[in-house]
DNA sequence: GTCTATAGATGGATAGAC
DNA sequence: GTCTATCCATCTATAGAC
């Protein structure tokens, strides 16, 4: 099992507990990515685990809690890989990135996750679908924690000096939409409109298009 | 009020029961697109428009059926205004309009709805809500109902004849993706993230911003 | 047609045995 | 810590009185 599916308190616990906790954990991330949290019950998720129904409530609190503590932990990850990126197209510009790279770090990370040849795609619709049908504390921790976005922004501000600030916070919004846009459904759709030519599994592919386009709305 | 609230079959009924469906019929959106399907129970809506606790299942069927009938009534209108522009758009340029009145003609409409000078508000951010958290059935006319996109991806084809159609199909997806971004809680987290520099209800300037950076892409 | 009362099902959470 | 049994709240849908 990969390292990002064992839990953080591993080294505080015993195996049993670890390994119990890590599972339900592993099965709530992947029937909510599924299924939509309030279409999943405590039931189904201790069931597809293989443990007891009472370990949820056990183990992180409440069925809310649960979905919180995932929450938090793949956010605090994807921000952490963005914020990485960010800081290494910096060192190579001298502080001063171009805008493709920028989203590059933007892009990137959510992109590789998706890639059906990794483990994580499950990680990435979670966070897609916690943003939107979560709970009000999710919505609140969104609301309020834009200290990673911040940190694009002023980069773009930098890259785009010609630009007016609200209008690279607009399009960096439409970026974010992009990127949120990349869900199952979507793809399925986009799939099936264009009769079968459009491939998402070709990450590297996407992601280069998806630069290409938001690049060039940068230079508008 | 104002004529969309008004039941289809207005005509065919009595006064009365029309007013009650109707009722029904808009307290459900309303209380849908701003707490979600799951998060409304059938005594909200019952509460919420005065009326009686069986007059959901009475008119409509059953919540299901009511939230998709709700679905229905709205995507069809918002689809009519958009093949209208579009036609209107190949009307003024001898059927080849460029992509900027393209795009325009998929932007403005659900941008239109949402100003706040307007009512349309709650209708807009109901289909978003719909499209993501929607019932089974509402998924599968997602997938198979994407017959006014093809016209939008046929006039885009043939203003873009440079360009490979798979990259107008993915192109056309990341518009899509910026127009189901504009839901209340990304323009607010918006809002806090520029400092208050940015301004959703200024819907003409948003459109143009979009509009921009949109056709920009088309360009790259 | 409207409304009350209730059936019938399901869900989250917990007590208490082991 | 684990697990079973169960409590209690809530929901959709409907039967039946008026």
């Amino acid at each position: 099992m990969s390292d990002h599916l064992i839990s953080d308190d591993a080294a505080e616990l015993g195996q049993d507990e670890a390994a119990t906790k890590a599972a339900v954990f592993a099965a709530a991330e992947r029937l909510f990515a599924l299924h939509g949290f309030q279409n999943v019950s405590v039931r189904d998720i201790t069931a597809a685990a293989g443990v007891n129904l009472a370990s949820v409530n056990y183990h992180f609190g409440s069925k809310d809690a649960l979905l919180f503590e995932i929450f938090r932990r793949r956010t605090s990850e994807l921000n952490r890989e963005r914020a990485r990126m960010l800081h290494e197209a910096a060192g190579r510009h001298g502080g001063k990135p171009p805008v493709r790279e920028i989203l590059e770090a933007l892009f990137a990370p959510p992109l590789r996750w998706a890639d059906p040849a990794g483990d994580r795609q499950v990680s990435v619709q979670f966070i897609i679908r916690a943003r939107s049908e979560g709970t009000e504390e999710i919505r609140e921790v969104l609301q309020n924690d834009v200290s990673h976005l911040e940190r694009f922004a002023e980069a773009l501000k930098t890259a785009c000096p010609h630009l007016p600030p609200e209008t690279v916070y607009w399009r960096l919004h439409f970026c974010l939409g992009m990127v949120h846009n990349n869900r199952f459904v979507e793809f399925d759709r986009l799939h099936h409109l264009s009769g079968g030519a459009t491939r998402e599994g070709d990450v590297p592919a996407l992601l280069a298009r998806m630069l290409d386009f938001a690049e060039a709305g940068f230079r508008a």
